[in-house]
DNA sequence: CGGAACGTTGACTGTCATCAATCTCTGTGG
DNA sequence: CCACAGAGATTGATGACAGTCAACGTTCCG
């Protein structure tokens, strides 16, 4: 096993290793994103610590890797560490959870308008990163706003249009470039349709089905 | 473990089952999909034979559920069956490919014309049902319009649209309803950017990692 | 202090959604 | 076997939302 440390904006590109590695989020923020032709960038997930990233976990497209929002460490393990049972269980929760959460990032980009993908974006953050402060929820955005754009799969400049227009109605605001203010979370949460779903995959620790697993030693099928 | 027969349109909510189990597909097609306030629907991916669906591997969102779209078998497990080593491996590698699928299926609708979307699902189809026969490659799409529409994120008029562009170019037919033959693959496949991707997901047997790891037994970290 | 990267905003354009009218299948019952 | 009903699909007209391009403002860095 191996430690990584990643500057801010460093880049690991998921290509067909031999063997295949497994990356573990110990530490900071990343992303797993790709490029298309044309520029076409998409965020297609924001990755915490605990995540596991694998080339068989991720879409099989030629600039897939992942990229530190911030310093960030990852352990890079070989394949043979997982014959242990409770590397396995390990790697089923995170492997489930990021399908989930695919999922439902789909489901954001694919049928939100572009006000509700924000909110639903800034929930996330909110969820995951948010401190409570007097004046509401404060949180430093990994996201340039690039990013957040290509995320979103909207383009920066609807984007910081979308961004003004929640700021001037005070849901949240931001006194600089990577600080967000969430002022009014309730009304941020009525924006979303996703933000009870989120709610659920952002607090929930880990999903129950294979931990559980481990303890009920009887036989199968 | 419980074989369930469903016939066609036959929908299983995943509920939060206590306690909860894990649908594996044997044999047929269904979608993943849910229902948004205002009757959005979005179909998360499209299941063929060998998937495995959770609750932890879905959306936490209240309408999810999978939809068969032609009759087909399903064998639910309970949580305790997945003590064994290679329920485990199968249970990591459906995992890492469904969330790979996801992520991919995210960045078709987030980053392609509606027309690309289109090339890019009936890529996948032909690469997954697809039957070589003269004129063309024949599939029985099993998708209805409502459901393109539904896993494409358009609407069902723009689809129509789409469709009747490609067959006026004769890049596909459909005889009726339900068969399409794809005349110019090639074509086809130039309409999309994710051919490339489609195809390393769909014609690999299964992800290499975890299947492999059996094998080297030495001690881990 | 100056330059570059990043962010904002306005005007315009294009794509896709919506609504409505019409047409086409498909299965049912006379 | 045909007529019919109802769902499904097509197509046109129109509108809304997000993308593009360009100009300008702001922040951050050397």
């Amino acid at each position: 096993m191996v430690h990584l440390t990643l500057r801010r904006r460093q880049r690991i590109v998921l290509q067909n290793d031999v063997p295949e590695h497994a990356f573990m989020i110990e530490d900071g923020c990343l992303t797993l994103d790709s490029v298309l032709p044309e520029d076409r960038r998409q965020i297609m997930l924001v990755l915490y610590p605990g995540d596991i990233i694998t080339r068989s976990a991720a879409p099989p497209v030629p600039l897939i890797g992942f990229t530190a929002l911030r310093p960030s460490i990852v352990a890079r393990r070989r394949e043979s560490d997982f014959v242990h049972q409770a590397r396995q269980n390990e790697g089923i929760t995170a492997f489930a959870n990021l399908a989930a959460r695919a999922g439902l990032h789909a489901m954001s980009i694919g049928r939100l308008s572009g006000e509700e993908r924000l909110a639903t974006l800034m929930i996330e953050m909110v969820l995951r990163l948010g401190q409570s402060t007097p004046g509401g929820r404060t949180l430093e955005m990994p996201l340039s706003r690039n990013d957040m754009a290509d995320y979103l799969a909207l383009n920066p400049d609807t984007l910081s249009r979308l961004m003004s227009r929640l700021r001037s109605r005070g849901v949240l605001s931001m006194p600089n470039r990577s600080r967000v203010i969430v002022r009014d979370f309730d009304a941020l949460a009525k924006l979303s349709p996703l933000a009870d779903a989120l709610h659920l995959i952002c607090t929930r620790p880990t999903p129950s089905l294979f931990t559980a697993a481990k303890k009920t030693e009887d036989a199968a099928c």
